[in-house]
DNA sequence: TGCTATCCTTACATACTAGTAAGTAAGAAG
DNA sequence: CTTCTTACTTACTAGTATGTAAGGATAGCA
């Protein structure tokens, strides 16, 4: 077992990034330290230097992982389901299930500590929404080429209102602790994008 | 000049109000110090402590005054513009207000850091969106009697939604350094609640 | 057996945090 | 003129922040 472990990728470092990760979600980049961490995972301060040098260095590895692990949903929700709006629904699962362990989402909360991140993180946060604005983008044309989507704006446009307005639900739901004001948002959001069927055409108003 | 003024109310209480309240909208509440403050208004850390206590009490005052300068901003759109859909424009122009001067809503912001606040700021949070999801609701109600709003989802949801977005969208725009974001993302979420003219029925899709 | 690398600890340095204690200058109130 | 209040300052504290230096334990290997 243990493949010959390198440098960065030992256990005591994933379990560091996950409590980290846990934290910053939790708590905010400004509003965890080592010390918390350190506490959690039993070890010494001075070991999560070992791991991660600087907090900064830290919190650029936490975003690398967590923005690589968002590819990786997105990337199978792409092979596992083809239907436009059914991707949507997928994508708005990933936020879910990020809020039922009773986090926000890891970009989100930076992106609200944005000005007092260091420069990497800053550049890694915004990268890691002009990802989600690509996929999006990608699932908003073939719907639309299909017509199981309607919208108005550009895709580009739309996109950005889909992760603004999940973001936004989640930063809400939070202090509510309401997992359902998320899902009403989100499904009113998606529901606006569906083609309306003759059925809720007459509904509608 | 200056009349009589009180115990709390001093010149010097309103503008470290003021410097708080920047720093906090900028910065996060766990992002700033009372050293921070202190140095921008020239004045003294135990200076600051000497108009507010803690830093917590300081926190509950800042979102006392921001809320109640938001229920008269509500207020006086209530006065000035009778058309619904005006209504929305205006309650989204007021948040575009704040990020023009490159903040975000001092309550968005503190509801992302929510879990670290102290109790009383916690429920003053929560107080302040439910005061815009009241004002909102009365909106809805309004449009949706007039006819000159349509939505499927209950008044509550589609309030909450407005809210959600309008917060996510300026958290995605600071990053980005980018206002037209969120003008892009209010106009798209508050055209999709006008009453769509047989024109745009046409266009739809 | 000794060498080396990995992973950690003890002990510490430095700077900043919120908050306090004591004192003072200026003016109002009696 | 005295006393009290307001609005501070100077000087400090205890605690916490990130970060470092030096060394010990363990495992694998030559």
């Amino acid at each position: 077992m243990a493949a010959k472990r390198q440098r960065g990728d030992a256990d005591t470092a994933t379990k560091i990034l996950d409590v980290a990760e846990q934290l910053v979600q939790i708590r905010g980049f400004n509003g965890f330290s080592y010390a918390n961490a350190a506490a959690d995972l039993k070890i010494t301060n001075a070991a999560l230097h070992y791991h991660f040098a600087s907090k900064a260095e830290l919190g650029a590895a936490l975003i690398a992982r967590y923005a690589a692990r968002f590819a990786d949903a997105l990337a199978a929700v792409d092979t596992r389901i083809a239907d436009a709006p059914a991707k949507l629904d997928a994508y708005a699962g990933l936020y879910l299930d990020v809020l039922r362990s009773r986090r926000m989402c890891l970009c989100g909360m930076l992106a609200a500590e944005y000005q007092t991140l260091p420069k990497p993180m800053q550049a890694a946060v915004v990268r890691f929404f002009d990802e989600n604005e690509a996929w999006l983008k990608r699932v908003l044309k073939q719907g639309r080429a299909e017509g199981t989507l309607q919208f108005m704006g550009s895709v580009s446009d739309v996109a950005r209102l889909i992760v603004s307005s999940l973001e936004g639900a989640m930063l809400m739901a939070r202090p509510y602790g309401d997992i359902k004001r998320f899902q009403a948002a989100a499904s009113q959001l998606l529901a606006s994008l569906a083609r309306a069927t003759p059925e809720a055409e007459r509904l509608g108003n």
